[in-house]
DNA sequence: ACGGCTTCCTACCGTTCGGTAGGATTGGGC
DNA sequence: GCCCAATCCTACCGAACGGTAGGAAGCCGT
């Protein structure tokens, strides 16, 4: 409840930069709340704050609220993009896998070096009320935990887990029984059943430990 | 902007059932509601109006918005869970691939048999503005179009993924990369590096193709 | 039929948030 | 020094939403 600087009395008075120089500032800011605060927190007043600038001001630079997300959102996810691409070009003398793995790589990096673009351009944070979005977590938690454990009692010795491997496995799993739950829903599903889809995700995601 | 009773008037007065009674009853409403105009859409009043009942009813069944919500969230889930959770017992007679599958198909016939269910309880739609939305659909498309011609292009002949496959496998690799980030960023993360998770999520998700 | 208790409805309040009107301040050109 | 255009700020509006007050309508026992 406590919101300082909710929109009200600005202490000093702004440079007279323009439109044009403030806008990467605007975005700026608007990074900054929507890192500290979530998705929910990121409102007109707060960014303007952030900005050290009145409304007003913001809305000289961007019409609507949207804009102000869509020129963020644009930003920030070429900035992932940069960093990921060149990984994604086709390299004609290798491999899949060695291509597989090296995407991954690239893009892990590029998330470790720019977390909170990534948290806004992909990571659903912040949007639920806060008391949802934990149950989801925790429920999500428990499911991926009774994974974990069924993954362990079931892999052959001789290919043991650590204890972080399994748990980033069930995560796999769970997410992929996820996407692809998503899969089945959309337009383009209509070709898949509940057995078929079955069997293709598990060649995807356990051919290793079979 | 055309959103009928809104919250005024009833045509006609609702029967005397009591909270008790009438509980469940605007939990299907709420789920209504939310299957129809997503997370934003359900408000208090819209709820009332599908249950066809003013909203200090709503208030008599339930003490706040989030207590609707956290119930019908439990309910959903429940159902969910009802239908596939034999499926995740561990049966020790059979292996890790196939309890994988079988679990995988079991959640996904539950997923058709309650598709309204599976939005709510897992599928984040409708939380956030729907050009924003639209926005990370397409770019999220665009991301997996790539790999998936990347994938096609690589893969070694004699192993050919039909056009749903390797749409599938691309969704597929992209949910590995956005959940293996999520888990790289939180605070049990920290073992991991870019490299080692690479490696590690290319044998999960590649080794049938390699 | 009538009293009383339960259940329901209309109409309202307070807050939050996107967006705007209109006046004050700055600074560059002369 | 003075003027004018560009820029910024305070103060406000209206809509949407969660939540509530207070009275009307129905139901049941007597």
């Amino acid at each position: 409840m406590s919101r300082e600087r909710s929109g009200s009395t600005l202490s000093t008075r702004a440079a007279h930069l323009g439109p044009a120089v403030r806008r990467p500032l605007v975005l700026d800011a608007a990074l900054a709340v929507w890192a500290e605060h979530g998705y929910r927190g990121t409102t007109m007043a707060a960014i303007a704050a952030q900005a050290k600038v009145s409304k007003p001001v913001l809305y000289e630079c961007f019409d609507t609220k949207d804009a102000v997300l869509r020129a963020l959102l644009d930003r920030e996810e070429d900035r992932l993009m940069r960093a990921t691409q060149q990984a994604l070009t086709v390299d004609a003398s290798s491999d899949l896998r060695t291509t597989v793995a090296q995407s991954y790589e690239a893009f892990f990096a590029a998330v470790l070096a720019h977390p909170v673009s990534w948290r806004v351009v992909f990571d659903a944070q912040g949007v639920l009320p806060q008391e949802i979005d934990n149950r989801y977590r925790k429920a999500r938690a428990v499911f991926v935990r009774q994974i974990a454990e069924l993954v362990r009692s079931l892999t052959t010795s001789g290919k043991e887990l650590t204890d972080a491997e399994a748990a980033v496995l069930a995560s796999n799993l769970a997410r992929l029984a996820e996407d692809n739950a998503t899969v089945l829903l959309s337009d383009e599903g209509h070709d898949w059943t509940p057995a078929t889809l079955a069997a293709f995700v598990t060649r995807v995601a356990l051919d290793a430990w079979s």
